[in-house]
DNA sequence: AAACTAGTCAACCGCTAGTCA
DNA sequence: GTGACTAGCGGTTGACTAGTT
């Protein structure tokens, strides 16, 4: 199939920066028009430009719900969220963000979101931490500079201790402690999923962007973390048996949990008092039960201080 | 003050998918 | 079924600006 050039240079059809002229010319012709038809619109409107040109300077500066400005941070949340759903999909992007244009958006991230994300050590295309691909690597120390995403990073980096028993001995701790997490923050998790559902459903609106947690052992599975930006598309959201709602497969990473940039603290997730001590303990004290009729062996409950110190640390 | 560099973003390009005759 | 056309998408370019040397 051959197709006919949109732009034929031999019609001297100008390119380059629009000039307010032009601009009213086609505000004017659609305002008493309507869009479509932008083949033939430019002669109709006496342009001198290809209609591909018109449509996307209406699409993206001229039509009148655009949204000028500097991002919000919100919107920036946003963006982030939406784009570890859809990747580099920035029409999709765009229709979770009212008012912003894909270009607009595509611009920003390139220009801005990308860099901050690898300052962090936040790959932007996977969203998974560039540590432990990094790790191996002579540029390690630089990075763990760069990074304030160690502390809770359950790592093989613990091979720089000295001490092996005490070495060994931590990390067995670490991996109960990560057990034990995923545990707590599976409840808490699925609690917030219901809590956001709900009021997605409830109000039909777009909501504060909030966060859900899944937490495992690094002996398990990798880290995920499953991430409800504001307009979620509820199209690809569904609620398993347990009750969870679930997006597609979360490209978030376990230092992303770290990054305020992603990540807000649960005091800002916008359903209070849901995650709050007497909750937890709840829980914790009911699976710990499940566990004892399991038949599985239950750790003293004093055993896990240094687990609540590490959810307090966690969700901090 | 001039030259250079890096960052930003509007606009363009090439391509694909959908629609219609 | 085929081809022409339209709309829309993501990647890239290049003009402009701000900052640095």
């Amino acid at each position: 199939m051959v197709r006919t050039p949109c732009c034929k240079p031999e019609l001297g059809l100008k390119k380059g920066a629009w000039t307010p002229e032009e601009d009213q010319k086609l505000i004017s012709y659609l305002n008493n028009h309507g869009e479509g038809g932008w083949r033939t619109l430019p002669e109709k409107a006496g342009l001198k430009r290809c209609g591909k040109s018109c449509r996307l300077r209406w699409a993206n500066y001229l039509r009148p719900d655009i949204k000028r400005g500097e991002f919000t941070e919100d919107e920036e949340l946003s963006i982030i969220s939406l784009h570890a759903l859809h990747g580099n999909k920035w029409s999709d992007i765009a229709r979770g963000l009212p008012g912003r244009t894909d270009n607009e958006i595509k611009n920003y991230w390139n220009t801005h979101i990308k860099k901050r994300l690898i300052k962090k050590g936040v790959d932007p295309v996977t969203h998974k931490s560039l540590i432990s691909e990094t790790s191996k690597s002579e540029n390690l120390p630089e990075i763990l500079n760069n990074q304030n995403i160690i502390q809770t990073t359950i790592s093989s980096n613990d091979d720089l201790g000295n001490n092996e028993k005490v070495k060994n001995e931590d990390k067995k701790s670490r991996l109960s402690s990560a057990r034990f997490l995923n545990k707590v923050a599976n409840r808490v998790g699925k609690k917030i999923n219901q809590c956001v559902l709900s009021e997605i459903i409830g109000s039909g609106g777009p909501l504060t962007t909030t966060t859900s947690v899944t937490v495992d052992s690094i002996s398990d599975k990798s880290m995920n973390f499953s991430f409800t930006p504001t307009s979620y598309p509820l199209n690809q959201m569904t609620v398993n048996d347990n009750g969870n709602a679930t997006s597609p497969p979360s490209m978030f990473s376990d230092s992303s949990v770290n990054d305020p940039l992603m990540y807000r603290s649960v005091d800002n997730i916008g359903f209070p008092g849901f995650l709050n001590e007497q909750h937890v303990m709840n829980e914790l004290t009911r699976f710990l039960q499940e566990d004892v009729n399991n038949d599985v062996e239950v750790t003293p409950v004093y055993e896990y201080q240094d687990d609540f110190e590490e959810i307090g640390n966690y969700f901090a």
